[in-house]
DNA sequence: GGAACAATGTGACAAAAGTCATAGACCAGG
DNA sequence: CCTGGTCTATGACTTTTGTCACATTGTTCC
C-alpha cells in the first residue's frame, strides 16, 4: 500500500497518519464473494476500504438475511471500530462484492490515534454518524414502505454504487434481500416493466428509469 | 448538580472529569411529554440523562411515528453526540416520558475530553455501541417478525424500563409506535388476554407472563 | 442437439394486516 | 345523572404479501 493510495481513498488523513497506517497497518485481500465478518466473531483489527465494494447485511437465527448497505473505497466499517474497542462480537455480516482490498488496522492504534490525529477522529465519528443515518433511513424504508417502494429504492441504490443502470442480479438474490419472495419480487419487477422503468433480462436488470 | 449524583449515574467518569462537568455543564429540566429533540434541530449540545425517561423515536414526512428507543439515566443520546461533532441535524424525535433531567454539555467540550479522559472516550464510544445494536435488534424486529411477536417484544420492553408490570398506554398509543392500526393491536390484545398472557383495562395493560 | 439445471412467469389460493362502519363501555364535567 | 368524548370490541371487507404448483425459457456442458 502506497503513501499516494491511501491519501487519494482517504484525502483528508494528515501526513503523520497517513506515514503511521503504512507502518502499522496491514493490507488484507478478498475476492469476490468472500466473507470479511460473521456474525458472532471478535474483532482484533478495524478495516478500511481500499478498493472494491463490501455488502454488509443482517442475518437471523433462521438464516434469514437483510441487506443493509455498501461500503465503498473510502468508508469503513463502523461496527468493527465500535466492537473493537470493547471487544465484543458483530451483529452483522459483511462479504466482498467485487475483488476488495483493505487496510487492517490493529485494536491498540485505533484507539491511540483518535487523541494524536484529529482528522482520524473526525474520520472515525463521521464512519459512526453517517452509518447510523443509514441505518436510519433502512429503518423508515422497512417501517413505513410497501415492498413497491422499497424494490425501487433499492434498485436506485445499486444504480448509485454500481455507477451502472445494469444490474447484475436474480429476482432470487433481491427477494432474499429485502425479506420477501421471489414470486412478489419477480411481480413487482414485471409491473415496473410495463410502465417502462426497468427492462428484464436473465439475471440482470437494466434500469430506465426510477420516480 | 452535585459530584455526587453525577458520579452516582456514571460511576466510570474519573475524577477530574466530573469536575469538569460540573463546572462547565448546565442542567436542564423537562417535564414529562416535553420534546427535548426534534426533526431537523441543530445541536449545540450534547445530554447525558441524569433523572426519569427518555422515548427516542423517528418521525417520517406524513407524520408516522416509530418507537426506537428509550434512554434512562447513566445513558446519552447518541445522535446528539454525533451530530454534534459534524454540526448536523437530527433524525429523530425524542421526547421525556417522565420528567427528566439532563446534564447538557457543550459541543466544545465534548471534543476537548475526547482527548483528554480516557473515561470520557469510551463513555462516547459504548453509547455508539450500545444505541447502533439496539437499532439492529429493532431491524431484525420489523424485518423478520409478525406483528404479534413484536407486539410482545414490545411490552416487554415496556416492563422492564418502567419497571412495573402495568403499562398505562392505550391500544391507539402502541398502534402508532409500531406503526400499525389501533384495530390491530386491539385484536393482537384481546387474543394475548385469552392467552392468559395480559389483562386488559382501559388506558393500562397488565403483563401477566410472556414467552 | 439434448439433458440437466437455473431463472423467470403466472394462476390459484392462504394469511396477515389495514380499513370501514358501528356499537358498546367507561369517564369527566356540568 | 345525563352528555359528550375517549377508548375498546367486533364483523365485514380489501389489499398486500406470501405460498404452492407448474409451465416456460435460457444456459451450460457433454
Amino acid at each position: 500500500m502506497s503513501v499516494t493510495e491511501i491519501r487519494e481513498h482517504f484525502p483528508t488523513f494528515e501526513k503523520e497518519l497517513i506515514d503511521d497506517i503504512e507502518a502499522k497497518s496491514e493490507i488484507r485481500s478478498f475476492t469476490a464473494g468472500e466473507q470479511l465478518m460473521r456474525t458472532g466473531q471478535y474483532f482484533k483489527s478495524t478495516m478500511l476500504i481500499v478498493e472494491g465494494l463490501v455488502k454488509v447485511y443482517r442475518e437471523d437465527d433462521q438464516g434469514n438475511e437483510f441487506f443493509m448497505y455498501y461500503l465503498q473505497p473510502g468508508q469503513a466499517c463502523a461496527l468493527s471500530m465500535v466492537c473493537a474497542v470493547k471487544q465484543e462480537t458483530s451483529q452483522i455480516m459483511a462479504k466482498a462484492v467485487k475483488d476488495t482490498e483493505v487496510i487492517s488496522i490493529p485494536l491498540a492504534y485505533m484507539d491511540e490515534w483518535m487523541g494524536k490525529y484529529k482528522s482520524w477522529y473526525h474520520f472515525v465519528l463521521e464512519t459512526y454518524r453517517a452509518r447510523f443515518e443509514e441505518l436510519l433511513v433502512t429503518i423508515d424504508h422497512i417501517a413505513f414502505r410497501a415492498m413497491d417502494e422499497r424494490l425501487e429504492f433499492y434498485l436506485k441504490k445499486h444504480v448509485q454504487t454500481l455507477g451502472s443502470n445494469i444490474i447484475p442480479i436474480s429476482h432470487q438474490e433481491i427477494a432474499d434481500e429485502l425479506n420477501s419472495s421471489r414470486e412478489v419480487i419477480s411481480r413487482l419487477l414485471k409491473k415496473m416493466e410495463q410502465l417502462g422503468k426497468v427492462k428484464l433480462q436473465r439475471n440482470s436488470i437494466e434500469v430506465i428509469h426510477l420516480s
